[in-house]
DNA sequence: TTGCTTGCAAATTTTTTGCAAGTAG
DNA sequence: CTACTTGCAAAAAATTTGCAAGCAA
């Protein structure tokens, strides 16, 4: 949930492009507002809609998503994950760090400068830069560590449990499993 | 087909981990190493695997990816399409552009600088960065003229065919399908 | 009314898993 | 020899599509 994005006339811009506003589709759209910064993923963002009205297909979901993309209102993010996730974008851009190992993910300022510099190196080839949210892959400082004491065979790094999917990898596994 | 990669180093970095270095696992690091740049996914390498062995199943291709993508030694990449796609990290970082209407891409030059700047800034917050490609998602020279042109009821944004999957976008639909 | 939209179910596509047989070290 | 790996087939997960019925405009 983060900064201010118009319900209303996000709704009016759907229909200004000559699709009809549903009650279905108002709530799915309502439900991406509500959890801006959240990145649903089709699941996700299910199950908070059925949350309000059971009658709601997954087929639906999809398919308004799919719009919305289509249309240039929404943006489908990928976190290494294998499926989609998406976000209502926003006026400027966010730049996220995460770790490969944990999954943890930290947000970047100074983003006005960053996007202009971005907007420099696009317009230099001609292009024009459209708001999104960028993820920068690392390791962070709590696996760094973790990774620097790997002689203890007792110790998962960052004493988490790594997520086999998902792009985090786990580098500790001799005798345990994949 | 990119720059050089050592591909017996890679497999004996394999070894080196306590995996075992089977026909299989060679042939499908062989055939990544051999598309650099390629950005294959799980279909299309298996497709080129078993273009030269037949018997190599796709549970062996997953689970290969799924192998080195945990060691690091192989990159998930996603474009937008909702599924994924893989490239063996470059000992150097690769800045990409590409279109969210045609889906071209474009090879941004100066990586040394932003490779140094993006580490700084994950520097600040204490994380390391890995290898890896960045695409910045944008809206190409050819694209922006056709969307200026949007009047004109028969032209495609740049003469192509939209892909409505893959999240390249197609604004011009009216009376047309979704 | 018209024809865009929806829900449901079936179909696809992508990825994972169980298990007996195969094989690298 | 041992136990890591593989191929196959079935299963699971993610996404798309066909179609008759529903409902915005």
């Amino acid at each position: 949930m983060k900064g201010p994005v118009d319900l209303e006339g996000y709704l009016e811009r759907l229909r200004e492009e000559g699709f009809r506003l549903t009650g279905p589709r108002r709530l799915i759209i309502e439900t991406l507002v509500d959890h801006l910064g959240s990145h649903l993923n089709a699941r996700e963002l299910m199950d908070l809609v059925q949350e309000r009205d059971r009658t709601v297909g997954f087929a639906t979901v999809y398919r308004t998503l799919e719009l919305l993309v289509g249309l240039g209102m929404l943006n489908r993010i990928s976190m290494e994950e294998g499926f989609s996730r998406y976000e209502v974008p926003d006026e400027q851009m966010h730049f996220h760090l995460y770790c490969r190992f944990c999954g943890k993910t930290v947000h970047l300022d100074g983003e006005e400068e960053k996007e202009s510099l971005f907007r420099t190196w696009m317009g230099e080839s001609g292009f024009l830069l459209l708001p999104q949210t960028f993820e920068i892959a690392g390791i962070c400082p709590d696996c760094r560590r973790c990774l620097a004491d790997e002689d203890d065979p007792d110790l998962t790094p960052c004493g988490k449990i790594c997520r086999s999917r998902g792009g985090r990898f786990c580098r500790r596994r001799r005798g345990g499993e994949a």
